[in-house]
DNA sequence: TTCCCAATTGAACGATGTTCTATAAGGGAT
DNA sequence: ATCCCTTATAGAACATCGTTCAATTGGGAA
């Protein structure tokens, strides 16, 4: 197909060879693809072009720069469907809740890319510009002004989209021990250690506490619902919020 | 130096030089600062090995395995100084305050090495168990057990260091556009496409937001103090978590 | 037809992670 | 003192990666 073209002589035939072949969303949409499928530690720009049937070069002609500016553009290609459908006469603190819920659900969709998601949500950016003043708005609305609604925005977004960043990180891969202990092993070892006069623990307590810290360990990383907790962590910042705005004067 | 020894055939000498050079610490410590100077992105093992006046080879065998490895090395020896020190007559929620701002500062100290520190936290490895249990025995005294104490800890801890994660994430280093335009034109442009009709602002409201959006997107990443914004994280989440304890029976 | 520009190619450069074999220094046993 | 084994290093090699660059071509405009 590609070499179709058969040349007589040693030198190798180069330039174009089909029509009008890629555009620049074709080449984002595959990374997301790729991401998605192998992870973001394995992507890389070569394989992107083989998995394109394309020259490496292509993707620089197309996204111009370099491989973070690829990622840039993957993230403002996912949170650009962040906007809108916010029904503006529900009350501030329901915003907000539906502005999280819906970003989480969106970086739900794709895991593997929700450390570029993160990153790009701290920069404020100009892709994510109608997130940013969605809920600028609404804590505007619910009387977070002036020097009060730096601290109230960056507990937000600090603190749900780092919940949702690191709710999605990858569990380590690595070895466990240099020798052949796994983590059940290591961990078991560790609690034996354990020292009931240097930690404050009853005995009572200490089989529940080590029990949940095992339970922790086994299902970080599966399919555990962090769901429960991201909504516990909604209210707790919300009613917060909410219980503690500052009059509203005008 | 390295090559004193003159060897007349025309192979290289080959093996130990020195007396009994370096450790696995001082491989972990090297690390450390040089990520702590250059980055982490920029951070390689050849340099690190180059830095050491060493052959790569060498971090292999004093760090069994690869570069995650290492990685998991650094963090382990990081937050190694996490644990003890705490007042085990505070109360708990004073307890659960200091535990998490000793992280912050301790993660402040290696800017660079924050998104390790996190993924680490989040991993509940055997490294940091002394940070973990100190925390559940809090919660644990605070009437959070059982079914209970799960979203509390995954509140905190994904709230909490997400927030430091995402606070010291270094903003993104690329172009603002693929013409010469920076970040400000950009900005204004987008400023400027606001429609009224569209977001539900006040055209008093207006001027503000996007004033406070454009301090926002300027001072992130500089010097701009998050420490304030920590802080009522800390309390919207601690004090949530009093007030919604549940009763304690035994 | 001629010319220009968008789109692509292959090759190349330097750097990286990792593995492998060779080798030298030191200590312990004989 | 000699031999040997372990420890700690060197250097080379391999595959891969990000990035750049000159060369090339097809299609549309003039």
């Amino acid at each position: 197909m590609t070499t179709g073209s058969a040349d007589k002589s040693g030198k190798s035939p180069r330039g174009r060879a089909a029509a009008v072949g890629l555009s620049k969303n074709q080449v984002v949409a595959a990374a997301v693809a790729q991401i998605d499928e192998k992870g973001l530690a394995a992507f890389s720009l070569r394989e992107l072009a083989r998995s394109l049937g394309v020259s490496p070069a292509v993707i620089y002609w197309h996204v111009g720069g370099t491989k973070e500016d690829l990622f840039a553009e993957i993230s403002a290609s996912i949170t650009g469907s962040l906007s809108g459908s916010l029904d503006a006469g529900m009350p501030w603190d329901a915003r907000l809740r539906q502005v999280f819920r819906n970003y989480r659900t969106l970086v739900h969709r794709h895991p593997a890319v929700a450390p570029l998601l993160g990153a790009q949500m701290k920069s404020n950016g100009v892709a994510n510009l109608d997130w940013v003043e969605t809920i600028l708005s609404a804590l505007h609305d619910g009387g977070y002004r002036g020097d009060a609604l730096r601290p109230a925005f960056n507990v937000l977004v600090g603190g749900l989209a780092g919940f949702v960043t690191m709710e999605l990180a990858p569990p380590p891969v690595g070895k466990p021990d240099s020798a052949g202990k796994g983590w059940e092993d290591l961990f078991a070892e560790r609690v034996a250690q354990i020292d009931p006069e240097v930690y404050p623990l009853t005995s009572a307590a200490l089989p529940d506490i080590t029990n949940r810290i095992f339970v922790l360990r086994w299902q970080n990383g599966a399919d555990v619902s962090y769901g429960d907790s991201f909504e516990l962590l909604l209210d707790l910042l919300i009613e917060g919020l909410k219980a503690r705005a500052p009059a509203v004067s005008s």
